[in-house]
DNA sequence: TATTGTTATACTCTATAACTATA
DNA sequence: TATAGTTATAGAGTATAACAATA
């Protein structure tokens, strides 16, 4: 038996704040010639040198859709394959200088035009919502 | 100048619950055989009888791209063709008996899922956060 | 045998440019 | 001439299945 758990302007006002993100978040990402799951696998590569079957369960892609996304990726000079020391069928994966210029001038500008979304509201609102919105990101 | 309107927290904390919203819409778009952008494309058919060049505008899309998408669509009996009683360049586009139930479906699934993202909790937050988010929707 | 990654193939989605038909 | 839509073409992103190399 299943209960209604949420307001339907609720689901709706997150579904519709949801896209707008998304439609900044692409639109910068397209100024820089790149596309969403390249700025995803670029902001992974920041922080980690996966395995390709690593970063492929990060994504939630199939191994053989990473391989090409890499290969474009790797063209561009923007992340390299690197021989696994211990076991010669893998590739680390790592971002170059470049990935990472990158990578950061995006990350800048989607803070200042998703802040921009939440310049209206006062600081407390803004706490407040952070604070409810940490809720729903662990959930 | 600019100024920096949110805390890098709440920057994040946005994007996250966006692409956690996002997984679920095209999970369970997925589920019935349907691309995210043809889940919205039947949204907005529910509403409103556009032109092809009409709903290009309201998905952003080129028209070129809205033919093939329609194309898809039509071939599987979710939407149709409607001859334009007045221009006889122009197409209405409506929404299938089919689409709507489609679309009706994904809705009502989103609606379980999405609430349930926020089923933990408490009323007086819940409404809190929808009034929060309504404020940076409409921004 | 199992695992890591690539390749072959096919389909959706998207854009640009050229085109057809109508206004 | 301008507009509504389609078609031709190209490329990114994705999946499934078959494959090669290594464990």
């Amino acid at each position: 038996m299943s209960r209604t758990n949420a307001s339907p302007e609720l689901v709706d006002n997150l579904v519709q704040v949801s896209f707008k993100v998304q439609a900044i978040l692409t639109r910068i990402a397209a100024a820089h010639d790149l596309s969403l799951i390249q700025v995803r696998m670029l902001g992974i590569l920041r922080d980690r040198r996966p395995l390709m079957q690593e970063l492929a369960a990060y994504l939630g892609l199939e191994k053989s859709s990473l391989s090409g996304l890499v290969d474009r990726a790797e063209q561009r000079a923007l992340v390299e394959r690197v021989p696994h020391p211990d076991d010669r069928r893998a590739m680390l994966l790592g971002i170059t200088a470049l990935g990472q210029k990158l990578v950061r001038a995006v990350e800048a500008e989607v803070a200042g035009e998703v802040g921009a979304l939440v310049a209206a509201l006062p600081k407390p609102d803004r706490e407040r919502l952070t604070t409810l919105l940490g809720v729903v990101s662990e959930a």
